[in-house]
DNA sequence: TCAAACCGAAGTGTATACACTTTTGACGGA
DNA sequence: TCCGTCAAAAGTGTATACACTTCGGTTTGA
């Protein structure tokens, strides 16, 4: 994740803190106050704010300036949504096309998502547990279901990080577990339920907690 | 389409070009030169890249420049992989839920769809076309699922728009309609496999005709 | 008192200037 | 002749300057 351009860098500090909740959704980004935040010039701050604005993590009114995303509970949904058509057709690829090291390195991300929950690290869990199924788009070989899928995990991050809680953590852990296990017998149609489940659980963790903020268009 | 900012109109400008092959594949865009050509600053010209480079049309390399895509096969593949998943999804949804204003509103698209076509219009017809399977998404009521299609879209156009002859191009519009009654009989079977089978001739109609051009990171 | 217009401050949008990197082509030595 | 070196040209990356828009508060007129 670790990005060594000037503009990289200051869009992965950003998303922290907005994502760590330092910066409140809703809040102005100044272009100046920022620039001399980091110590460079506006030029590169404006790069940044626009990168972050395709991830939907700041929203930019024309000359009126950034703000700090507030992604709606219907926005949320859809991007479940998607997610659901999205990696029901990846399961079913996966399992017409299951080779050992599959399961291998799925098994070996689910450790990963272990230490990190033990850990309580909520910025790297969310990330892990995101990046699971990234790593099943990887496996099938298709690169572009893999970015899109990173590019919805961005994108509903901020809601994740927001309200997930240790216990949802955990709990989705198991579910990749569960899953990984129904892959591996080539159990389709448990696979799927159970992806579909996961996604639901996910999804209904995340709602109640959530304001109905603002639409936009 | 239209877009009043300055950046978006030079965002449309360049997309044409590329697209109506007025610009070829891996040819480089010098930013000072498309500002003289623009009439404006290379500050518009970098942002109006760094859009297209986002949409995939152009690909950025650090601190060589910007170059035309050219976009391989095996991305082309990828990409129609992640909307027969996403389109299944949608149809499904759509029958669903189906309101006569659904049918109507599809049915008007094709009508459009026959005019372009009838016109001979590439760059129209090729849009509309694509147009098509983001009105489902829109009719759903999934914006997120809407604009992610029109982006898959605008990824591919660059080889629909190269490779998809007349005659394609209409057989496209036929499979619409037939999609289009398959939905209104709520016949969810037939319109799953009818989609599917859309989505595969284009593909299919694309795919020999290309160059196997270089693979990309 | 209230509302509408006005003015200044703050901030964004665009152009320009300068520093640094890459490319190109010529020169010199083997 | 060929390859490595080097220097000028071309081009990108970043900073700064200036123009225009928006926002807040004050004044002014009824």
């Amino acid at each position: 994740m670790e990005n060594a351009t000037p503009t990289g860098f200051i869009v992965d500090a950003l998303t922290r803190s907005i994502v760590e909740h330092r910066l409140l959704p809703g809040s102005k980004l100044v272009e100046q106050k920022l620039a001399d935040q980091f110590g460079v010039s506006r030029t590169l701050i404006r790069q940044a704010l626009f990168r972050l604005s395709q991830n939907r993590l700041v929203r930019m009114e024309p000359a009126r300036g950034a703000f700090v995303a507030a992604p709606s509970v219907e926005e949320a949904r859809q991007v479940f949504s998607v997610r659901r058509m999205l990696e029901a057709g990846m399961v079913r690829s996966l399992i017409a096309d299951l080779k050992p090291q599959h399961i291998k390195a799925l098994k070996d991300h689910i450790k990963l998502e272990g230490a990190a929950i033990g850990e309580g690290d909520i910025s790297s869990r969310t990330e892990l547990l995101g990046d699971f199924h990234v790593l099943m788009a990887k496996l099938i070989g298709n690169t572009v279901l893999a970015q899109m899928l990173g590019d919805l995990n961005s994108r509903c991050a901020l809601i994740t990080m927001m309200y997930q809680s240790d216990q949802e953590a955990a709990h989705s852990q198991e579910e990749h577990i569960a899953i990984v296990n129904a892959i591996h017998a080539r159990d389709e149609a448990l696979a799927l339920r159970l992806l579909d489940e996961h996604l639901c659980h996910v999804q209904a963790a995340l709602i109640p907690a959530s304001s109905p903020s603002s639409s936009q268009s």
